[in-house]
DNA sequence: GTATGATTCAAACGAACGTTTGAACAGGAT
DNA sequence: ATCCTGTTCAAACGTTCGTTTGAATCATAC
């Protein structure tokens, strides 16, 4: 009971996996230290290379324990989805609920430090620390192949290279919804933290809006001439 | 001619925070060091702390030299629309253009270190690093303050704190975007760099969609019903 | 030429970093 | 009781960090 946190839990890995996940949220990879995460955690400063071998290797296991769970709910809801359509294209308000709704109910889940992760992971699509940014490439490769060949059918008209970026614009969208109202505070300092509930239907209408919008002219002009040419 | 990209000017000032800027983007606030710094610059290691006092004071110019720039140019577009309008409200589009076309100017300007510099920016809005956090706000309290008044006179019936939540969400978009095809191929391995000038029509298209969007049932739900009981 | 102030330089500072080590300790099987 | 395997521990490893120091160098004014 001597640390700030320390649970009486003689779960060691996990114990370091929490605080190494909480840490590294607040302060990022390269400004959290082992002896800061150990210290947390109330376990030997030894004990992160024992268990994990090095603080890189502890660094993918905290993503991995979270992504793992995160991508596998996605699919489960693009196939409920698939499964109700019958074989029909999917509507794609349908399929962007799934992948984000997924997403914002991780979220919201501060009990079992989901809040925590999803706040971790939005800052880290950006991140330039290469062996993290292979590793997530990884771990969603099945799950966006998916999701991307759902919205092709779904949008049949919408050249795919414009749907692979408004998909790219939503997850942006996302990430700053998710890493809540501390970057809002930055822009609007006088604004009020609320009911994390309606964070889903307000980012939805958006991301809904966004993907539905009328596609820009030059891409418009260019499959026309493209259309005549052929 | 000893260092790699060592320019041949003389003005130690401007080389540090020219390589500064690009290193910070290439790696982060923590992972790069002063030696990098100055080995990149191709000038003594004390150099940074005789000419800016500390690693944060450095930090710190690297993005006072390019808000004060892009502030006032954002202050200037928006100034323009509104002297064309002549006190009428703007529309949403030209407010939003004004605002980010800024942005994506800059993004595209590969030659004088813009691009590097809004990647950096991007990400950094979500950066844990409290003191950056801290100044980022008050370079951008004047300029945010006039786009949301903008906005709130363009749009008097959707409520203001909707209107917040989605320049949040712009925001995010707009980062994603700005971090490039780095983070699209993370979702998209096979993805082509393709012509940087088809983005700000793409972005704009996806943004007003966004901005434009029915508002969510739960809003206007709980507005009909102040209606009501007012 | 010489004095003056600004700048650059090589070298070193103490502190903190990630990692390794070898002994100490635990508990179950023989 | 003894061995064995997994785990924890205090201490130290070598490296790198941001920063400081004091002398050397430069440009300019007298």
């Amino acid at each position: 009971m001597s640390e700030a946190t320390a649970k009486q839990g003689p779960d060691t890995r996990a114990r370091i996996l929490n605080a190494a996940e909480l840490l590294f949220m607040t302060h990022g990879f390269e400004a959290t230290s082992m002896r800061m995460i150990t210290g947390q955690a109330g376990v030997n400063l030894a004990a992160v290379n024992y268990h994990f071998g090095s603080k890189d290797a502890l660094i993918q296991e905290v993503f991995r324990r979270r992504l793992t769970e995160l991508n596998r709910d996605r699919l489960i809801a693009l196939e409920a989805e698939e499964a109700v359509a019958n074989g029909a294209p999917l509507k794609p308000s349908k399929i962007v609920a799934a992948f984000f709704g997924v997403s914002l109910k991780m979220a919201a889940d501060t009990e079992h430090g989901g809040a925590t992760f999803m706040r971790l992971l939005g800052r880290t699509y950006t991140e330039p620390n290469e062996f993290v940014r292979q590793f997530l490439a990884e771990e969603y490769a099945e799950v966006v192949q998916r999701f991307m060949s759902a919205l092709y059918r779904a949008l049949p008209d919408v050249p795919r290279e414009e749907i692979l970026w408004r998909f790219h614009f939503m997850m942006g969208a996302m990430s700053y919804a998710i890493a809540g109202t501390d970057a809002l505070k930055l822009f609007a300092g006088d604004f009020d933290d609320e009911d994390p509930t309606r964070l889903m239907p307000r980012l939805m209408s958006f991301l809904l809006g966004g993907l539905r919008a009328p596609l820009p002219e030059e891409v418009i002009e260019s499959r026309t001439i493209r259309r005549d040419a052929a």
